[in-house]
DNA sequence: CTCTAAACGAGACGGTACGTCCAGTCTTCGG
DNA sequence: CCGAAGACTGGACGTACCGTCTCGTTTAGAG
């Protein structure tokens, strides 16, 4: 009844370095997308990885940094700045782009960890990284070539209007639970964002709120 | 071996029905100041109370509903909807009072629940009720007064406009980890609602127009 | 693929208090009787017992607490002085008494408790009182019967001449590995104990020491 | 964030065979001295010598041989057969051999190993060897000499009177956790020993019969 | 005022996961 | 190309909570 300890069940060579992280990385992906964010646990990805939790400490002190690892993983570094342009054609991209990004594994991934770092204050400045930044950045890019082509005035460019956009849509992902559709999008880049750098949309002339 | 059923160390008489409530409410906030939303433990909880177990869970499913009680329990409930006579003035009380809600226990307690609703989809519903809509729901309100005294035009007053002063006060407050100084409301009511709402904003009141 | 919390297999009663104490002892002799006291792991007495961890734990310090407790648990009270009417009868029934009583389940626990205590100094006192002592002073006992009888000089009883019996059978039992026959018995009674006695052996009239 | 794997700290030169052997056993005696033989770990054995696992394993298949190995290396080899004159006096001198062996690192690692062989019984008959057998061949000898010298009588020497020595020293090592005094001695050889083979004790030799 | 039923405190219970430690094996790479 | 270094799997450790439960005790309210 004792397990004899050399009953070894592998055959293929152990793992290690880049591709046990690689296998790693596999397993909390599929923990992710089979139960949640919540209900993942390093004993779970252990096992799935077949690899001993040892393993999963060695290289990481919690389950916060090991997802955080596993996202980046996967994350696609084709986020390249949109240039459609228009300004509306840009900030509809880039808004799209985030919106593709955040939809499966990668956005439950995301809301969990965001949720990890409103608990933990103290792991929340590796997170708050992780996704930030990145679009407010992506938006100072947009709007400058804008600015450039004379599309709207630069005096108009401020920090918090470069923020208006992102912060509505993480807003709405993070408290409407409803899916984000392209109407949304378009609401938001015709009523909110378009106005504020002074560029008349094309949707709605009637919007304008230079009365 | 068995220890003594019988050796009781209490002389307070056993509480009940609201007076429980009560204490129970008065351990989770204090728990909550002391060691944050994170470290809320029903075990923690219910010894500090002198409590029972089985009397937290005869009350509620769960820590989030139990959070979710005591913060109720200490919302003040005087947040009636500032009325300064001007859409600025207006927007600032509100963005201050929100502000000051959030500043404390009441705050950490709402960060921690939005934080388990990102994590546990099915108990988000009855949390997200829990701070939201009211912001927005003010917002109209008095944005409705502002085109009353024809400060602004009817034609501007859209959801997401309305939408977009709440979602960058959370932005700040979810991601930025900083504090919330009145500098930044400031730029947000000049910078971004007031311009969506086509009012001229006056920061400096001293340097009003009306000269 | 996560087990439903509330899928429980248990159909009787929670077990409590004794009932429980008994269940968890049986694990544990029937763990030992399999694999060993060096096998016997926490783990797998929790498992075998339907018990929790947290259960043993709160019971019992540690692994060697929890044998001590089982063996005890089993241990015949009938150890009661034997008198057949010599000093040769009453040793020889005293040391197959203590051979009969070793063997089995536990005497497997009684050794691992032993070789545990000579390598964990801090638990070898509780341990040491488990089977020490006892066999001398029984031995006391007997000798002082014989005296009593005029079967033996008073001068001639010493605590090393009491101990040297139950040393020669614990010294057979840890160091040689083989069985104790009777045999041996009959030699350890017959060379020394009688001898330091000054009774005659009945066996072996020629070796007497009063040469 | 995968650690370099080149990092290597060393500088001295690679130990092989007998050095590295050498440094391993003073390793081994430095945790039994520091920690007790409990604590002892292939592991911190192997940090400790700077050594690896491998190296260790390479050369003993366990903790218990490694100590026994590195118990054999201290082992004073100066365990000559004491010849004083007497029976009494070369038992005591073997006594007091024995006692001073097991005083120290020598004395925690044997006793360790004999905790290990008494869980582990395939690994007991390597060990029973270790320290066994020595004292009572010796005995043997001694008493051949004493009988040579007619000391006592040859039909007393038996197998189990050799043994009653050894077992009373072992039995008060291992189950009183007492020191071992010179008075205990004494009392071993006056009131068991020299009575079992005939020779008149002669406690205080400056009284003694050969007045 | 007495009696009863509910609420209560206390905390044991079966579970699950934690993060650590060590045994023994296997891979890599330096000397 | 041997062997030192150390990463790897596996598994037990002891702890902390979870949510449920049993047990007496206390309290409030009905009779």
């Amino acid at each position: 009844m004792t397990p004899a300890p050399g009953a070894d069940h592998r055959k293929q060579p152990r793992r290690r370095g880049a591709a046990l992280n690689s296998a790693i990385f596999e397993a909390v992906r599929a923990e992710i997308a089979e139960s949640g964010y919540a209900a993942l646990t390093m004993e779970r990805v252990a096992e799935r990885a077949r690899a001993s939790k040892a393993s999963l400490y060695r290289r990481w002190p919690g389950r916060a940094a090991l997802v955080l690892d596993a996202a980046y993983d996967v994350m696609p570094n084709d986020s390249s700045v949109p240039d459609t342009g228009s300004l509306r054609g840009d900030v509809l991209a880039l808004m799209r782009q985030i919106v593709r990004l955040l939809d499966g594994v990668l956005g439950e991934a995301m809301l969990g960890l965001l949720g990890e770092s409103l608990q933990n204050p103290e792991a929340a400045a590796q997170i708050r990284e992780f996704g930030r930044g990145n679009m407010v950045r992506t938006m100072r890019e947009i709007v400058g070539r804008a600015v450039a082509r004379g599309e709207c005035d630069a005096s108009l460019v401020t920090e918090r209007r470069l923020e208006a956009g992102p912060a509505l849509l993480r807003h709405r992902v993070l408290f409407s639970g409803l899916p984000v559709g392209d109407d949304y999008l378009q609401e938001v880049v015709d009523d909110v964002v378009l106005p504020l750098f002074g560029v008349r949309p094309a949707r709605r002339p009637e919007t304008s709120p230079e009365g």
